[in-house]
DNA sequence: AAATGCATGTAACGCGTTACATGATTTT
DNA sequence: AAAATCATGTAACGCGTTACATGCATTT
């Protein structure tokens, strides 16, 4: 049932902070808050719409030569007042759903040098997304000096550097697991249809093993 | 362009591991895979038809009384090398969006007492899944004595443990954050238009100082 | 010369969940 | 007595991206 509307309390935060066109909306969520949230065109200027015909936001038609017309949407209080509900309601966790870990799972069905690949690969972007962050925070902590507000900023920003980091030691441990079990199966040769049959006979002892249902089922 | 197709090769990747009906999918990923991946009966039997439509796998039917027929899905050879091919592309990374983020993007506008209690539910939520995480890590270490393919699943546990305990470094460094916080807004008070308008500055300024653009685009 | 930025929007498609329909058996 | 498990599937809906259409100005 629930499936709640997303884009439009994203379109309001944003317009909470001043009035905007649906392009400035996107290219603000690009630089600010990019590193957790996304917004495309096809999901912005419908929204605006809707949410102008609500009552949640006006819009001022700019004209301009050479270019479309700019459109600047403000929020109204009734904006404000949708905005802070939907602030005071409890957050639905985001789905979970990792490719890498898919490929993992059945990762003795690939060649391992395919898998260390992918996983250089995700350890680079990591990196590089680390240095990042740190630039991002030194600048807030620095702002928050003459503006405490800014620490909200912030901590969305330690957000994704607590995140990048634990994903890098996470990459770091994995590939370092990865080299010990490309010795291991050198030495004992097993075809792939008794190690399937092995991995399939443990999947049925974890059940019994863990109790009720093991991993949580989401929340 | 690329949107490549996620459930089936998830099915393959299930099938892989034995014959298994529908509803067998569904459990299965639900009790193995469930903390990283999840498909719902409306993506998995459609996508089993189209699989055996395109020979990655094989049909069987089983009569039952009371029930409906048992369908068991069996993959074929085709299956596998579909199956290979998909764990030798790279990964797709998984788009990014966090409600709870977003909310303490703009938290200044809400009440503090309403952020914290997101939070509070957020750690009690991590705090149990640490559990059982390191329930399901001591299982798998003591399998992989027997099975060392054991360690493939063991790299998707481990990734959720150091997710799960940096979500719950985080929830309890922003609870700290949210404190002072609102323990400096007490004492010099300011409205909210105020408090909005140095937000938006300070949006600018950030995007001039930090070079390009800032945070990644994605990857 | 080509790419990027500014600026609007729509149409088509794919992804994914939820609710519905059906119904016996087993567990709480 | 109610709920969960087993077992299949479909229809409707909402979410979200990509590609397209248009076009000038600026930067590389």
């Amino acid at each position: 049932m629930a499936r709640t509307n997303k884009s439009k309390p994203a379109l309001l935060a944003l317009l909470s902070l001043g009035p905007k066109t649906g392009y400035d909306i996107q290219r603000d969520i690009r630089r600010t808050i990019g590193h957790f949230w996304s917004e495309s065109y096809g999901q912005i200027y419908p929204a605006l719409r809707l949410i102008v015909e609500e009552g949640l936001a006006t819009v001022e038609r700019q004209p301009q030569d050479g270019k479309p017309d700019r459109k600047v949407y403000a929020i109204t209080q009734q904006g404000h007042a949708a905005l802070q509900a939907w602030l005071h309601a409890a957050p639905e966790p985001p789905p979970v759903r990792n490719e890498m870990l898919l490929k993992l799972f059945v990762g003795w069905q690939a060649a391992p040098d395919a898998l260390m690949s992918h996983l250089t690969g995700l350890k680079e972007h990591f990196s590089s997304q680390l240095v990042q962050f740190g630039d991002f925070e030194r600048f807030l902590k620095r702002e928050m000096r003459n503006n405490p507000d800014a620490m909200y900023w912030l901590m969305t920003v330690r957000s994704g550097h607590l995140y990048v980091q634990a994903r890098l030691q996470w990459c770091e441990e994995a590939m370092s697991l990865l080299k010990k079990s490309m010795k291991a199966t050198k030495e004992k040769k097993l075809g792939t249809p008794a190690r399937t049959k092995r991995m399939s006979s443990l999947m049925a002892l974890a059940h019994e093993v863990l109790n009720p249902d093991s991993l949580p089922k989401q929340k």
